[in-house]
DNA sequence: AATTGTGAAATTGTTCACAGCA
DNA sequence: TGCTGTGAACAATTTCACAATT
């Protein structure tokens, strides 16, 4: 039973998981059972040994010769990524890209659910969006504590988001998705990433920059 | 006058360019002429070392016993990363996440225009957005050269963004940023970077799943 | 015959440590 | 003396190659 995982995987091993998962679950809409790690690695241009060492940090999953039972790997795979549970998710900041975030799909779709909406715009509180009334983000520590909040997303302007991540941490919110465009400061117990738009950009405009294909230098 | 960059810096370093330009940007406003790679690091929780070592693939920048003139070095990483022009870049999908993206601040600020919007909805074809009017996503290779756009984003659903990204790129555009949760083949030469914010959130759901503190395991 | 799981080798990325210069 | 720039050492990640299994 005990699970004897010897090395922490990297978090590009993680985001691969999230990769494989995302393509697992194309695989079995297209009606397969068993799947490769060649078929795995082909769609998303990685190696099959790249597929088979990132799944064997987490155990052993497939039938040599046959491959992976495609939905038991799926289901394997959501597990490890937590995603056979539901998630309560707060998202404080309700500007564009707050707003924007409301209705998007892809999260309730793996079971991430936003549950309460923070912001300090007096205008802003009380209004309704999705179902979901705006609360005002003085109430910060009360309302991620009566929701029983697990992860916060901060979509608020870049000088309040330090103040609000201090605040979210201390109310015991271990999870931030923080998507304002500075380097925040955590307690070493917390796990934040943070989203930056603009860098995204940047690395494209570089790359356009560099007269070199992406090929060779 | 040469440059004689040997190897090809990796993504990393692209990422902590972007990062030291920010810095870079904060220490001026202080007043400070000059930064040492200690100063710079700390404030990111970076190594000296590893400062030195990413400036040092694109020249010698800095002066020993010194260190680096900050504006100097600004505008040097500024050209690097090619924040020295304006870039011309198109929305495509004028949904929830590109009209958050058509007010989002940090893109103008770097240099980054939006200067072409696109859809296939025609209740939104021509309707204006921030002094932008909607065009028909029909007339999507016509508009990319007449706004001579150099980057596209792609915001529409995951079912169409593939076959949006085989037209942009029939366009001539090579730098495209990609929000639909889908991973989009592309021709060798062109720039694609995704940003998919559901597979954020599973990172940290994972994080939270595993139960460990971030430092050790 | 096909394909996994995994040590070992190769490669890539980071840190060290120190010569060289202001 | 203080700090950069960089080759060498080290660490992490990826790929290889093959024994094990169906």
């Amino acid at each position: 039973m005990a699970k004897s995982r010897l090395k922490k995987p990297s978090d590009s091993t993680i985001h691969r998981l999230s990769v494989y998962y995302r393509v697992l679950q194309n695989v079995e809409r297209e009606g397969f059972h068993t799947v490769s790690s060649k078929e795995l690695a082909q769609r998303e241009k990685l190696t099959p040994a790249q597929v088979r060492k990132d799944l064997s940090f987490f155990g052993s999953f497939g039938t040599r010769g046959l491959g992976y039972p495609v939905r038991e790997l799926r289901e394997k795979i959501a597990k490890i990524l937590g995603l056979d549970k539901t998630w309560n998710v707060a998202l404080i900041g309700v500007g564009n890209v707050g707003s924007a975030l409301i209705s998007y799909k892809e999260f309730q779709k793996q079971g991430f659910e936003i549950k309460l909406l923070l912001d300090n715009d007096q205008r802003k509180i009380g209004s309704n969006h999705k179902g979901l009334i705006v609360k005002d983000v003085r109430e910060l520590e009360k309302e991620l504590k009566v929701h029983r909040i697990d992860i916060a997303i901060i979509t608020v302007p870049a000088n309040s988001a330090q103040s609000i991540v201090d605040q979210v941490q201390g109310a015991g919110v271990r999870g931030v998705l923080n998507f304002a465009p500075v380097n925040l400061k955590t307690a070493d117990e917390t796990y934040l990433r943070t989203e930056n738009m603009a860098m995204e950009l940047e690395h494209l405009s570089f790359c356009l920059t560099s007269n070199s294909t992406p090929v060779s230098d």
